[in-house]
DNA sequence: TGTTAGCACTCTACGTACCCGAGTGCTAAT
DNA sequence: ATTAGCACTCGGGTACGTAGAGTGCTAACA
């Protein structure tokens, strides 16, 4: 399809284009060691490169930027990743030197780390919670009518709730049902837990526990929903306004506001799907994102993929680089969030 | 000091002002019908104000805008607090309707709702958990060598923490150890608990537990530090970007960037101090925010003084509205989380 | 036949000139 | 003391000219 001599055109192109987030022109390539060609020779190609939808121009007589076909065609074909200089390396796994214990602690420095070595914005999302496994369950009474629900995690991850005691209940009562539901919800995974709650801890709960119902109801109601915002991180979320691409406030108010409201994750972050990942411009769901690209990867535990990481930066983004720095990244933490998880 | 005039003068000027954000010129003063002066009184007028320091001009021919000297005078003796309309009223009270029963929902809660009704930056500091008593504590062993310390305070909140456990150690001790804890421990403040650990617990640890050395060495480091920036709690973050008053990149990004570095919150809001504050432009202590204003308010839970409320907005802010909407919802707040906490 | 030098053309960025309108300060009349 | 009148100032918009970078096309060249 695309000549040797185009593709080597294409590929300084974008490459200077995301150096420079100047048009390119002609004579400017003419003069890259690289190029041997004259620049009447590149003005020829790039006329085809730009016919063929490759390459764009942002006035008639401006030079080349590239078209998202283009950094498309960039990204699947002429991407050479190049080994991170040693310092990122050194910097991008300053993370583990910490030896946290949490796995929390390091996903959040993961993504402080991640955005100052980039200069764009990161969003990891931790381990599904949902997941986990109950491993101790206990109701702490606090007054007469408000007690505290814990429910520890073989993970660690520690979710709390406050709920309301029906008034006059007797306190031995709540002890009971803690005990019972110790004994039968344990080993169970949050996502099962209102599932199991209803079908067996119920009909035991009616046998033992006096004004079960009430009780029962609201502690059901407390357990429920798990807060599902919480296990998002994000690291450098004003590095947009670093990029000479974003000048348009009313864009940057619409980008950030996206970003930050969590319900669009989603749409963000493909949760179910492994391995790397690039969008670029239109490609993203979003039309807020239209003019950038997001690159992600998952990261796994033990066997089970549960996390992923976004780089959020313009369309005009380092591609090499990121990629690189996402595919160690993930690698990395995969190896350390398992070594924190099964507590070696 | 001020002739009637002069004050009224100023008054319409500031007002007008902070409605327009334009420069105010003596025409436009002049067909307002609180004034009944000429165009030529009020620029005679003006010029004094001028000479005094209230006003200022933002070119040689342009009308007049507020000095910060100005505002102060405004803010300090011409501010009639005008009741808010129904609507904002029932809007900020929406937030207690909904019966929370957790003071950090409530006051998440808060900061959303007064960021949408001020269109300004708000920033809530929760009650200082570190003045929270110790409920329970109790040790849930995850794997060989971990597990995570959990500690309720009497308002509820839960703090919790991973640590390792020394290889080889008998886990009847970490029973043991939690006993022990528990029983010295409730009671104490979050704030004395590294104190009281080192002081009592460690003498009768020595006599009970083996090995207690390197066990309450690592216990000690998980429980000492509490992570401070926990209760901050931000309200449209991104409001700065829809105020006309600043459209320099440079500045944004460095007035966002103090807001959101937790260490700095302590010079936005003065955690100490009782009652409203008001700082204009270069009375904040940060450079960063000489062209903003910061109203601050505190509130209380039972008799102590415990959170602070900031809405951070331009110097052109709405001062007489956001006034009185602070004193609405911090008087609400105190009962709100008062009633929570003591459990009514 | 592919490549390149040359040239006319196009468009942006920038600077200058100009005018309009809103506003001021000053003076003189009320 | 107040105000009408007037000359002056300045920012913002529009028009115009130029320099520079870039293009497309044509014709010459290897």
């Amino acid at each position: 399809m695309l000549t040797e001599r185009q593709l080597l055109i294409l590929k300084v192109t974008v490459d200077d284009y995301i150096q420079s987030a100047q048009p390119v022109g002609s004579n400017q390539l003419s003069k890259k060691p690289e190029i041997p060609f004259s620049p009447a020779t590149i003005r020829n190609e790039m006329a085809d490169l730009e016919g063929m939808g490759f390459l764009e121009k942002t006035h008639t007589s401006s030079g080349r930027i590239p078209s998202e076909k283009g950094y498309r065609y960039y990204v699947d074909h002429l991407l050479t990743p190049r080994a991170l200089p040693q310092q990122d390396i050194v910097q991008l796994r300053s993370v583990f030197e910490e030896k946290l214990t949490e796995t929390e602690q390091v996903i959040k420095r993961s993504a402080m780390i991640l955005s100052e070595l980039t200069n764009y914005t990161s969003i990891l999302l931790g381990p599904d919670v949902r997941r986990h496994i109950v491993k101790k369950l206990s109701i702490v009474p606090l007054t007469q009518d408000t007690a505290v629900a814990i429910i520890v995690t073989d993970s660690g991850h520690v979710e709390n709730r406050m709920f309301a005691i029906p008034p006059g209940l007797n306190p031995s009562d709540i002890e009971k049902m803690a005990n019972i539901l110790n004994e039968r919800l344990v080993g169970v995974s949050l996502n099962n837990l209102h599932l199991r709650l209803e079908q067996e801890t119920l009909t035991i709960l009616k046998q033992h526990v006096e004004r079960y119902g009430e009780l029962f109801h609201t502690f059901r109601k407390a357990v429920l929903l798990p807060h599902d915002d919480e296990n998002i991180y994000y690291g450098g979320k004003l590095n947009i306004l670093k990029q000479p691409d974003f000048h348009d406030l009313q864009k940057i108010r619409d980008l950030m506001d996206v970003m930050e409201e969590s319900k669009h994750i989603p749409m963000i972050l493909p949760v179910g799907s492994q391995g790397l990942h690039i969008r670029i411009g239109s490609e993203n769901a979003l039309s807020a994102m239209e003019d950038c690209s997001v690159i992600t990867v998952s990261y796994n535990i033990g066997e089970e993929q549960t996390g992923s990481i976004a780089i959020i930066g313009p369309k005009r983004m380092d591609y090499k680089r990121i990629v690189s720095i996402l595919d160690l990244l993930s690698g990395d933490l995969s190896k350390e969030l398992t070594r924190i998880f099964k507590g070696t």
